[in-house]
RNA sequence: CGGAGUGUAGCGCAGGGGUAGCGCGCACGGUUCGGGACCGUGAGGCCAUGAGUUCAAAUCUCAUCACUCCGACCA
């Protein structure tokens, strides 16, 4: 490709909307052009690295017995009832009706759809196991994109699904899912990513993982041990709680405590540390009304995915006065009139704690001296904080690190939830019909691109590992003006394409500025120089992006096959990464 | 959906009641040219949209829309 007939312009300032690197330099660099919140499109450098991507995905599904299908992006709401979907799932989900009236939406996920396939199509047990997958649009009507590629309303995603007569067989299946991911994100070039255990929302019990890129701008917390590997989303993490006060506790006293109601006043207001309280934090239930109480350690905090699935509900805020006539910022654990059905939880950091203070459930007091073993004696404590800096593995007793990831990809474990509501089944080899158990297996391509984006990319611009790099060479010929210098170059970009190389040639005669800044920003990984300098000893100067070493100077008549060799040899390392030892 | 901010040339920005400015980029000519060169000439704008106030609005008022950031949400 010629750089001079290259749809997209690089630009030296940082566009106003943009304030994450992958975003800035995808921008600047010409891969990416917004069109609306959260809907871009990609030139052509992006839409090229896009599809090395996929062909990655293709190759590693295709190995793991993967047929590719294609869904449509446009569905009729009657699909989506017979899951339940149209209705429970709210604004996300773009409807819209089509020249008769009839109800149709967009796709933003296929399981539906996926079913539908494979519904009298897979009719004997010995049609399964089997796995679908597709590469196509989804649009998802969030509430917030941001972040350029990060989080985006229209993508582009990877979506499978597999379908299995046992549960034993997606375990099976799931694990091998498991380990390609590891190994496509390794070819891709990932080096910073790690798999977690992931939220499964309130239904709970299945399996699912989480792919994180490790990184600052990630949406998702992620609780890391550093030593066992334990990893897990901060939603569903657990720790072991750091060491409290477990002293006897004295008399119980009841203390005027005013205007202090939030755990910072009344901890200043009695002079004493958060560990020593217990607060309340309220909520009602989606369901019902019903109203909840967690009762937790003053200096944790109330892990929302956790409680919710231990109330069996989603939770709304809830103003306690207003609907419970409680005392808010003096609930307590003693002497608490509810109604009938509340729900009271006690988190796993009061177990056992003595000298504690708590509200006393009547406005301007607070008690101390609570003891959870004499004053509580039969509480049944349950997990419902968040991990907190400092708290220690389950597992292996290391302190565990806190981070952030951007979710790259995830795998789950469906049951029959869609093959149920659908009714698909497949006869067994006892002559009963079975629901398939199903696995969905989900990548972003666009978030992937973005992730190593900013994985790799440096205060220069962009890197892009040769795996999935727009193209492999930047041929930078300096001095283009230079009858010799223009007359080689052409030469070596013919040459090069014959020789099955990907090259971006510089063709623009411009200064030397422009095109190595240029060279740089856009991110091939290996740049060719000539220049009336170099060919004076018959040279070209050969650097690698992001690698600080030495430029190479290599013979003109050497330099086609020493490419070839340089290219080889750094797809080789990805592969041999990626054939390595997970983790 | 709450909070904050921004909309002026392709991009980045300034201006702030009286006919629209700068830098970059773009086009043309010339001199340069291994780290975003220089000189000259030129093209390019309904100042987000709508309604007010005013002799006069890009500027003031109100409303709307769009985009960004923080939070809520996230099959």
């Amino acid at each position: 490709m010629k750089i001079s007939k290259l749809v997209g312009k690089r630009v030296k300032e940082t566009p106003n909307n943009a304030t994450i690197k992958s975003h800035i330099l995808l921008l600047r660099a010409g891969y990416i052009k917004q069109v609306g919140a959260g809907i871009f499109s990609l030139l052509p450098p992006a839409q090229r690295v896009s599809l090395k991507i996929q062909k990655i995905i293709r190759e590693e599904m295709n190995k793991i017995g993967g047929q590719e299908v294609l869904f449509p992006v446009v569905m009729p709401r009657e699909l989506w009832d017979m899951s339940g979907r149209y209705s429970s799932i709210k604004e996300e989900m773009v409807r819209f009706k089509d020249r008769t009236g009839h109800d149709m939406l967009l796709g933003m996920t296929h399981e539906e759809a996926a079913v539908h396939m494979m519904m009298n199509t897979a009719t004997s047990h010995e049609d399964l196991p089997v796995m679908i997958y597709q590469i196509q649009t989804k649009f998802r009507d969030e509430a917030r994109p941001r972040g350029g590629l990060i989080r985006v309303r229209e993508f582009t995603m990877k979506d499978a699904y597999s379908f299995h007569t046992s549960q034993e067989d997606l375990d099976v299946y799931y694990k091998k899912v498991y380990d390609t991911y590891i190994r496509i994100y390794k070819r891709l070039g990932f080096k910073n990513f790690v798999v977690v255990e992931g939220d499964n929302g309130i239904m709970g019990g299945k399996v699912s993982h989480e792919y994180m890129e490790v990184t600052d701008v990630g949406e998702d917390s992620l609780v890391i041990c550093p030593k066992c590997g334990y990893s897990s989303n901060m939603e569903v993490a657990v720790s072991v709680k750091d060491e409290n006060d477990h002293t006897i506790a004295g008399e119980k006293e009841e203390v005027f405590t005013g205007n202090a109601h939030t755990i910072e006043e009344v901890c200043k207001f009695l002079e004493i540390d958060a560990k020593h309280t217990a607060k309340a934090v309220c909520y009602k239930t989606a369901t019902d009304g019903k109203l909840v109480i967690a009762f937790l350690r003053g200096d944790h905090e109330i892990n929302e995915s956790k409680l919710a699935k231990q109330v069996k509900s989603e939770l709304e805020a809830v103003d306690v006065e207003e609907e419970f006539s409680l005392p808010a910022g003096n609930i307590g654990m003693l002497n608490l009139n509810v109604p009938e059905g509340s729900h009271i939880f006690f988190d796993l950091s009061l177990k056992g704690l003595e000298n504690l203070v708590t509200g006393a459930n009547k406005k301007d007091f607070h008690i101390k001296n609570v003891s959870m073993t004499r004053d509580l004696p039969d509480v049944n404590y349950v997990d419902i904080s968040l991990v907190k800096q400092g708290e220690k593995c389950v597992r292996c007793g290391e302190t565990l690190n806190l981070t952030r990831g951007i979710e790259i990809g995830n795998i789950f474990q469906l049951g029959t939830k869609y093959t149920k509501a659908m009714g698909m089944k497949v006869n067994m080899p006892d002559g009963s019909a079975k629901e398939p158990i199903m696995g969905c297996y989900g990548i972003g391509i666009g978030r992937c691109l973005a992730s190593i984006v900013e994985e790799k990319a440096d205060d220069k611009g962009l890197i892009w590992p040769m795996t999935i790099a727009p193209w492999q060479v930047y041929l930078c010929p300096l001095r283009l003006d230079n009858e010799n210098v223009s007359a080689i170059a052409d030469e070596l970009y013919k040459k090069m394409e014959e020789a099955g190389m990907e090259v971006l040639f510089d063709d623009r005669n411009v200064s030397a500025g422009i095109k190595l800044t240029d060279s740089e920003l856009m991110g091939m990984p290996i740049r060719v120089v000539i220049s009336p300098k170099t060919l004076s000893n018959g040279t070209a100067e050969v650097t690698m992006r992001g690698n600080e070493k030495e430029p190479l100077f290599i013979p003109i008549g050497e330099l086609i096959p020493e490419l070839k060799v340089m290219i080889q040899d750094e797809i080789d390392d990805i592969e041999e990464y990626a054939n390595g030892k997970n983790n």
